[in-house]
DNA sequence: TGGGGTACTAACAAAAGTGTAAGTAATGGC
DNA sequence: GCCATTACTTACACTTTTGTTAGTACCCCA
């Protein structure tokens, strides 16, 4: 998220690949957690503390990071309700929503082919 | 690739990540070249040095590194020809073939969505 | 003898990603 | 007044990923 040089091999990789579709697309979710977190919104609207839960490991930091970088991007919509103590809910935009059938093709490909190597 | 210290909480998260077969999935392509690179071997056979000369900006050190890493994952097959000068030979396995029509499908929905959020 | 071609490898450096620890605001209930 | 609750934020440290630069082996051919 932090402003970046604009000189670097890395930069220019970095717009190379991202005028590909696919990789345009995959970068959407990538990181450690996005998938995960839709996946787990695909069940509906959920709040900050729920979400939380649902990851053992996951630190306040990082969760809040990868819903921010997800509401950037048009996959989570983040509505703030007025109260105290604070209440948040986050559920996934249409956008995100058609990742559903893809995420289950993945998945499919992850539980046949996760045997076959070691 | 490298060795990894087994007790921090990146090591913890990597485990409890890796035991979901969707992001199991995304893990063996994620990384900046390798969508890319295996798009480019479904259409055949490739030696090294025509990746290479595919991804403008890619490093030898960077092209070798994914191509090792994907023939660890078992989605790539690596063929030495005894010749000289060296002539090594890329292609896709079955499993990684596997991917061809989800490729298909987040590329579709990179091209539908790209424009929406600027 | 020396240069060209191919597919690498090694040591180092920069950048990005992720985690740690502590602190904030607001308000209702005790 | 003081504490608990929730959803954060900040400053810093560590780990992984990616890039830079230089060099290797091998044999053929001039």
């Amino acid at each position: 998220m932090a402003a970046r040089k604009q000189n670097s091999t890395y930069t220019s990789n970095e717009k190379y690949i991202v005028e590909c579709d696919l990789t345009y697309a995959v970068n959407k979710i990538g990181g450690r957690w996005k998938i995960l977190i839709i996946s787990k919104l695909e069940k509906g609207k959920m709040r900050f503390g729920e979400l939380k839960k649902e990851f053992p490991y996951i630190t306040e930091r990082m969760l809040t990071l990868q819903l921010r970088a997800l509401e950037q991007d048009g996959l989570v919509k983040r509505t703030v309700y007025a109260e105290v103590p604070p209440r948040v809910e986050y559920e996934l935009t249409e956008m995100a929503a058609a990742f559903g059938p893809i995420f289950q093709q993945l998945s499919e490909w992850g539980g046949k082919h996760r045997k076959s190597v070691n």
